[in-house]
DNA sequence: TTTGAGCCTTGCAAAATCGAACGCAATTCC
DNA sequence: GGAATTGCGTTCGATTTTGCAAGGCTCAAA
């Protein structure tokens, strides 16, 4: 039974009862028909039809197939509305990944947009790995850093992640509001545990701390910012969360090298879909506001 | 949606995940592979897969179609255990024809062979028309007279249908018993309506009886038989029926061209199936003691 | 960083399939 | 009763599909 189209002949065959009448539906030659059926009941060892003059009559076998294969021709063409108007429609998983740091302001974005698409789920992947596009891990990703030259991703640039260096009121009360960076030296900081962390103003502030100077250290941002929160240190802070706690004084006017641009990512297969389009839309509407340099 | 070999094709690719194995269970080249997706997809207007290093990974769409044609696969692999195995089995319908006259003796057969394969759902067709094998409306026909020819047809000689010349006795008693059919006139027959019924007895009562000594006339068997046996005159009946009767009495010896062959009559295409051939034998057991000349 | 294995793509030749035409049988309509 | 219609079956030439093999790619392990 390796042969689908063979079935699907004898299905046309059944339904019409002559072998003209289906290749008329099909758009093949009569010819075809018969060696489909011959083929199918050769393999099958069973007669599918009884010929005579007026057309071919289903036998037992025949009249089988043609229930299995109508149920199965009326699955096929539901599939393919549902598969046509995935396209169109809004609906089905979403799937969003980005850096952890990002969730507080992607958070109430998602949350919106499954409110205003009621069909969608949203899947909100954050994590130390990278989630993949390729893999179909997700559909939209929001990367940071030089732009991603994936060869089957499209990039389109988004706003800026601005950070600052801040530090609690209570700490400055304890330590002092230092002048600028060069007169930092015996303050506290809170930076990330890798050297090697590629973001530009955790290289910036290597450059000009001393190493026994950071004294708060972790591999999860969400830790270095509770950190500073907590009174630990100097350190950076993205500027809209600082703005909106009263308690962190900004230390220094925030440089332009620290923030680090920030790319909408797609999967190109997946980027002309009305779902992708309708996200990247509501996201770039409703992030206006986070660009701070 | 109109090309079922491609959806089994993406159907593979979906469960093994990537092409090549796809291709390898299809037993068909990488690249047949390849083309049937990207003709699926390009007809769709859908991405089904996403496609990397590491295989092909399927999208949404994707997800949707193997599901459907998984339960596809296991339906047809359903159909094809049914339709293989139906040859061997008996069960389902068996129709049966034959001539009106037969009814009484096929009757008790018919009810023995479905006891003996309760599978069997028998149809027992007997009508004024002829059902046609060659449509499919019937898997085995008794018919009587010359050997049919049709092409199609698996013709092998059943028994002799013998039938004899009686009246009841009190016909008998009223008319008296004639010495020969040269001594009948005046006696009153039973016989056939229409003048052309090719019946071997029926064209020799006409050859040899006035027209006008045909009292009662019919075109049902059932109700010349019921004539005969209500003393409506002289009439044949079937020997063995005949027999079974002793208010009958024979009014001359059987002659041997009265009896007209019966043939077993099966469709080609049925002729080799086991139900088919069941019966031929249950039925050929059964009627040993049908031949009477 | 490099190597190696697995996988997809592409151009060309072979094979299988398909389509057109003709023949034949049965039925229907006039 | 005869012509027209409908429909199946077969053969030969053309088209499509398929297989093959080389090339290039990505990913992962060493």
């Amino acid at each position: 039974m390796d042969n689908w189209d063979e079935i699907k002949t004898a299905y046309h065959v059944a339904r019409m009862g002559t072998v003209s009448g289906a290749a008329d539906v099909l758009g093949v030659h009569h010819a075809t028909v018969i060696r489909h059926i011959d083929a199918l009941e050769g393999r099958l060892g069973v007669k599918l039809f009884q010929r005579h003059a007026r057309g071919y009559t289903p036998t037992e076998a025949g009249d089988d197939l043609f229930r299995v294969a109508q149920a199965t021709d009326d699955q096929f063409n539901q599939l393919s509305g549902r598969i046509k108007g995935r396209g169109k429609e809004v609906s089905g998983e979403l799937v969003v990944t980005s850096l952890v740091s990002l969730a507080p302001r992607m958070a109430p974005v998602l949350t919106a947009f499954q409110q205003a698409h009621p069909e969608v789920i949203v899947r909100y992947l954050t994590g130390d790995r990278l989630f993949r596009l390729e893999y179909g891990e997700a559909h939209v990703a929001v990367r940071a850093g030089n732009a991603p030259d994936q060869p089957d991703n499209v990039v389109q640039p988004f706003v800026r992640a601005s950070v600052g260096l801040y530090a609690t009121r209570d700490y400055i009360a304890r330590h002092g509001h230092p002048e600028d960076i060069a007169s930092c030296t015996g303050h506290r900081f809170v930076s990330h545990d890798a050297a090697d962390n590629r973001a530009p103003f955790h290289k910036w502030l290597r450059s000009q701390v001393r190493e026994e100077d950071i004294t708060f250290r972790s591999t999860d941002v969400r830790a270095l910012e509770a950190a500073v929160l907590a009174g630990a240190g100097i350190g950076f802070v993205p500027v809209l969360e600082a703005r909106a706690n009263p308690d962190l004084v900004e230390i220094m006017t925030p440089r332009a090298d620290w923030s680090a641009p920030l790319w909408l990512v797609t999967h190109v297969d997946l980027h002309r879909t009305n779902k992708v389009q309708a996200f990247l839309t509501f996201l770039k509407d409703k992030s206006k506001d986070w660009q701070v340099l």
